[in-house]
DNA sequence: GGTTTGACTAAGCGCTTGCTTAGAATGCCG
DNA sequence: CGGCATTCTAAGCAAGCGCTTAGTCAAACC
């Protein structure tokens, strides 16, 4: 196996569940090399080396190129679902809610940075039943956004003039983080995450002024 | 040269600029392939059958398939860098400066999405050298936007903690439209450049309530 | 009318791709 | 100890890749 980053580090105490050992390496070294490259332009030969295998190695734990993707995508639509839920589980507050949500989504972008560029961009590269599978849950998270925002209307403290595209411009915010973060940024994944869930919330907070 | 869709429409009007017929043809079945799959899920097969030519009818008039992401790439960013700067002459106020902005760029992302996928997500494909030319546009680009919301600052007009965080965010707002737009959108591109120009002074306007 | 020029193609070269096959090593269970 | 499942590799196959070569053909030029 060569040498591994940060976010391999991470990954490799986040992904613990994933067995046997070398699975998980298969998988981390997927991540890293779909981040850098992407999807097509990472070959399997690529991702055996990054996990210490034989070319052959990668089919003996994945059926193919594509499944890699799919677990990836998979198990972080799932962590991002998770921690979605949780921020609208924390309050009955609309804004309290929608602040731990924007907090929470941007900072894990950030800190899972490789992962997340592969989670919002490769997508389209899954096979047709996987990526149905995948829209699903994403029209899930969409709707959990909806909702919040539904409701902060109803209860005056918010003033949005269309729900779905406040929703999508919100999670735009959140989502383009991987585009350019970069551990070097200006501010670590947290301070993002407060900063944004500010913007956030001035999006969509009722009583401004004339 | 196979149908052609409503973008391939458009974009044979808006690049009448690229001579000869043919050279313009590639150009333009190489934006709706890399926007479709990605640059390196296209082969340079699909770009000639999309413009009608043989396989080997591409290297007449470029290069390589590089240079046809190159210049669709440059295309892209000199277009999307006029009409900033056309926001930014176009008013002497820090809030009509960055409505304009915002308003222009959103609604080109989604008039232009085919186009703008490929110059927003397929960047890191280029070669090194026209990697660094793009980068330094892009640059100046971010640097406009800090601009204005520097000017807006000093002038009480805004209440922007952080410019250079504030003015991604902003930027994102516009940039991820790529990622979701399609005609058949609740907005048309001029409706959304709108909205999300509220959005924008919303997130960096002064005088809101405590 | 002969020649040059620009646009194009048929054929294919050398290489890489995702994935398979056949078999070797290792550890576990009786 | 023998048998079996698991994990892995060396070798390689068929297909597809970006790009080149050698040459055709029509229009432009002298």
């Amino acid at each position: 196996m060569t040498r591994m980053t940060a976010d391999a580090r991470e990954l490799e105490q986040a992904w613990q569940e994933v067995q046997p050992d070398a699975a998980r390496r298969l998988l981390i070294a997927a991540v890293e090399a779909f981040a850098a490259r992407g999807f097509h332009a990472t070959t399997t030969r690529d991702i055996a080396r990054g996990a210490g295998l034989s070319p052959a190695g990668v089919y003996v734990h994945y059926g193919s190129k594509e499944e890699l993707l799919y677990r990836i995508t998979l198990i972080g639509h799932q962590q991002t679902g998770r921690l979605m839920r949780a921020a609208t589980v924390g309050s009955s507050e609309p804004a309290e809610q929608l602040r731990s949500l924007v907090r929470d989504l941007t900072s894990w972008q950030a800190r899972f940075h490789t992962t997340a560029r592969v989670v919002e961009y490769e997508l389209h590269f899954l096979s047709e039943e996987h990526h149905t599978e995948i829209a699903a849950l994403r029209r899930e998270m969409q709707g959990l956004v909806e909702r919040i925002l539904e409701v902060g209307t109803a209860q005056g403290e918010f003033d949005v003039a269309d729900v779905p595209t406040t929703a999508l411009a919100l999670l735009s915010l959140s989502v383009d983080v991987v585009r350019w973060y970069h551990p070097s940024a200006r501010l670590n994944p947290e301070d993002l995450g407060r900063h944004y869930a500010d913007l956030a919330l001035r999006m969509v907070s009722a009583g401004r002024p004339a």
